[in-house]
DNA sequence: AATATAGGCAACCAAATGGTTGCATGTCAA
DNA sequence: TTGACATGCAACCATTTGGTTGCCTATATT
């Protein structure tokens, strides 16, 4: 589990996740054009992803085609996730995202705050005195 | 976003937030004695995590408390699971920990694999023939 | 008031990370 | 079969990271 945070660490790796995600079975050289850097460098940073068993990879006569794996995405989901605030957060995040799109009634801006006090006993986090 | 990522990405953060997922509003001190490091260094996790979103703190005298956040993870979970694997991903799940529950019935292990072909339209990855 | 407790800040250091260049190998097409 | 294409592998380098030590401040306790 650890190589999966590692992988998802970098910005060029959810970022391939991210193309992957749009467009299944890409290969290398597709996946270089949208990222600014050598081919080698994309091969490090797909090579640690397939360990990390986010991506899984077919090869095609020459070619090696890149699969987005979700399952390990899922389980840090289930981590830290506690059973009760999963329906909390899912109505959170849609209503964030209901307010987001471009709504027929122009209404003024809603502030959507997503998080401030998600789940503290002590309301707002209080800002130390010294 | 980018800071949450980094943030989890280091073994001691993710066992900060475990530690702080089982028992909410821990102090500095009290997180130290299950991490085999000084203060200091933990100190740094800490503030990592906090920038990150990932928990949130409150003062109580010269007690700083630390509570988890859970929303940054939800976001992570809803970027790159469509809403279509949901159901699957947590039927697979719920079905590994019901397998790896210590059952009555004393059966050969059933060799829960959990992941394989989860999602991929090619089947079973297939090993690079070169 | 004196002391112990809870925590913050900065300098420093070894190791890991993310990129490069250079070259080698296997496959397809003319 | 020759050459272009798709990819792999290794050495190298600058920066980031994760830890340390040393010292300082603020709040409790006696």
């Amino acid at each position: 589990m650890d190589e999966v945070f590692k992988a998802l660490a970098d910005p060029s790796r959810r970022k391939l996740l991210d193309l992957l995600h749009e467009n299944s079975g890409q290969t290398l050289a597709s996946l270089c054009t949208h990222l600014d850097m050598t081919r080698q460098a994309v091969t490090k940073h797909l090579n640690l992803l397939e360990n990390a068993n986010l991506i899984a990879t077919v090869w095609h006569g020459r070619e090696k085609l890149h699969y987005l794996n979700p399952v390990p995405i899922h389980e840090i989901y289930e981590r830290w996730i506690s059973k009760y605030e999963r329906h909390r957060l899912q109505a959170l995040s849609d209503l964030k995202k209901h307010l987001e799109t471009p709504s027929p009634e122009p209404h003024g801006k809603h502030e959507a705050r997503q998080q401030s006090s998600a789940s503290h006993p002590s309301g707002e986090p209080v800002e130390h005195p010294h």
